[in-house]
DNA sequence: TCTTTTAAGTCAATTGTCTTGACTAATTTG
DNA sequence: CAAATTAGTCAAGACAATTGACTTAAAAGA
């Protein structure tokens, strides 16, 4: 028997375990249903009207929770609804791109409270972190104002910006330096500077986790979100969580290869904003490039025109691998992309290709367009706190 | 208030989940790390010493669990260590492949105790049927007939096929007619002519659950199993458990679509066993097939030797394409390609295209050979009622 | 050799959390 | 106005993990 060997196991788990879970599913069940009644979530929970109960009267006294007005449905007693205090918690939300940081403060409901952008200064974290400590700070202090109680209801930081993590790479991508960024310590830097719990997604999950939480993919299980920005990714929701990969890079499907024009490249050089940048010759820096790109495509510029008809191309081609790898309900398009522009980049890719997503017993659309909102992924970055700290998760139920 | 709606909410929990979560993750920790003590369990599970020994009583009288010689480690009174016993559980596998069916029976630990096969006449389920069920029944009497308490220790029936499941295709797979197998309600029909629990899963799927059980898989939450074999499909472990997508059909890669020799086409056409059986003009209705390609590839058989050259570009670029997406520990090779075929393969696939699974911190290799086994699809079948009734897993925690 | 230290494992009482069954309250139906 | 129905509470009970003291058995040190 070799004696140092470390032992693998999972976690057992106690009452507190127990607790913990029920308090979430509560929780969640609200947040997905609006309000309901005791009653109500004893019947959704399968737990006791009692347990359910006393539940809800901790949560009240938490300040989690309110009641609402009575209602009368049918016979019997009306039943008293409780709602989700969205001032029970807040969270802050920080997105890093090639050349802007934005940041915002959320509610418990998702509600968007704060938001403040600043430009990235060339050369990396080096330079770019003070800024991003700083647009932080000011959210914060801004929402300390605003709420009193704010302050020991933040639940934490969460962090967005473009992957991958932690790998070996050439640095082409100047002058924005994000290979630097991916391979600086953003975490232990943020946590240290803040003094939050902080937790670092790539973009494309984050927008996943936005769209899970207030958009296209509420509710449901299965759900893929191709984020087209300045790189293209996609956001998985496997078994109605995020997956993340064994190092954080699940979903960097810009670096797949494809076959275009005879010759191999990666469906990034084909797809993103970037290539539109590219492709019409202006500079991404440029301040006001959203709605720049949002007049053309509306006005349906022939050179936005010609490059959305060969994205559509590429573009097919992944959902449809989308859709063949992970068997999703549904696909959502999503990212800082414009809504012009992505409206036609969704029309441009019908019909979609043939996949094992015909199914006669389809309910949702293959494709469908999700937020087109340049804040959607500092939204997603900051709904990921709220969500590990309220949501139902395995993790939670095991001992600490 | 819209008042039928049906409300959405995860399941509650109470003691008797967490009892049986702490039972899994007992037993979980016995079968990845053998035999352990008490003291050791409680440990590993962070569980007190109390709650283990009152939970291995219980798995002891049950017959799951049983003491091995004390152990003296240094200082303070002996352990005694406890293993699984294999005889506390049997699952039978059942494998339906185009021209053959499989059915073995395995134990706790994940032993072939018996193994038979029988060939399917063409004609589909309406003729295959009774053949799969009077192959099942074989199994089933042996087993009764070694093992006195095996019936009533027999855990389920784990069922797998090629995908993709429910799908409205062309049939153009004759003479074996797996598109009607596929839209074939055989989890009712093995369920109601058999009475045991059944699941069903596809060929690539049960591969990985055999992976992970006792291959090259064993102890990783992310790993990803490319299936080769008469198709060539994914087998998805993410997050410590297999993932099957909304409709049972995640992975199904050979759909992917891919440039090769100028026109697109599908994976599965350049590098499955069937193109391989096509390229060298054999029938796939040998009976000794198996041992055939492995002479020839064994051999180095030019023609062989030539489809492994193509088979390879367009499987690396799937390896590429499966750490892009899943970033995974590991890629596992495995299927029903015979040894030889198999290690000439990889060898072939050297050197792999650069990707993110280029990590400074790499444990494992990017690619490596599974089980090469023409019962490997079956023994994963088996396996999976065994874990279900076992493993630590969400679902399990909640209540019915 | 004898005492001390360390670790495995048990016993009995306690604690935390959900469940049960009886109850009250408020409303609609007939 | 009585019966039926539903929401919600109360108090006792059941279940399973925890706690702290205890027993047992071995190694280490004096």
């Amino acid at each position: 028997m070799n004696e140092n060997r470390p032992i693998r196991a999972t976690s057992g788990t106690n009452h507190e375990g127990t607790s913990a879970h029920n308090r979430r599913v509560i929780i969640d069940a609200l947040r997905l249903n609006g309000a309901l009644s005791r009653a109500d979530l004893a019947r959704a929970t399968r737990l006791t009207k009692q347990t359910v109960s006393n539940i809800m009267e901790e949560l009240e006294n938490d300040g989690l929770v309110t009641s609402r007005e009575t209602v009368r449905r049918g016979r019997g007693q009306p039943s008293t609804p409780y709602g989700l205090v969205p001032e029970g918690a807040f969270a802050i939300g920080l997105q890093i791109d090639r050349h802007i940081t934005r940041a915002i403060a959320v509610d418990l409901v998702g509600n968007v409270l704060i938001r403040k952008e600043a430009n990235l200064p060339a050369g990396g974290p080096a330079t770019g972190t003070p800024v991003v400590l700083q647009l932080i700070e000011d959210v914060r202090a801004e929402l300390r104002q605003r709420v009193a109680q704010a302050e020991k209801r933040l639940v934490g930081l969460g962090a967005a910006m473009p992957g991958p993590f932690g790998i070996e790479q050439e640095d082409a991508d100047n002058p924005w330096m994000m290979g630097a960024w991916q391979r600086f310590p953003l975490l232990e830097t943020l946590s240290a500077g803040t003094g939050l719990n902080v937790t670092l997604q790539n973009d494309a999950a984050a927008c996943a986790t936005a769209e899970r939480m207030v958009g296209a993919a509420h509710g449901l299980d299965h759900a893929v979100c191709l984020y087209v920005g300045y790189g293209i990714g996609a956001g998985l929701i496997l078994g109605g969580e995020l997956y993340s990969g064994a190092h954080g890079n699940a979903g960097e499907i810009g670096m797949a290869l494809l076959m275009a024009g005879g010759r191999q490249t990666q469906l990034e050089h084909r797809a993103s904003l970037a290539s539109l940048y590219d492709h019409l010759s202006v500079d991404p820096m440029a301040p006001d490039i959203y709605s720049l790109i949002d007049a053309r495509a509306a006005a349906d510029d022939p050179d936005v025109l010609a490059w959305i008809e060969r994205a559509a191309v590429d573009l097919r081609w992944s959902v449809q691998l989308i859709e063949t790898i992970f068997d999703p309900q549904t696909v959502i398009l999503c990212g800082g992309a414009p809504p012009a522009l992505a409206t036609r980049l969704i029309a441009a890719m019908q019909p979609l290709l043939p996949s094992n997503a015909d199914r006669p017993d389809r309910l949702l659309p293959r494709l469908q367009l999700g937020m087109t909102d340049p804040w959607a992924v500092a939204r997603g970055a900051a709904a990921e706190p709220i969500g590990h700290a309220f949501d139902p998760r395995f993790q939670a139920i095991l001992k600490s």
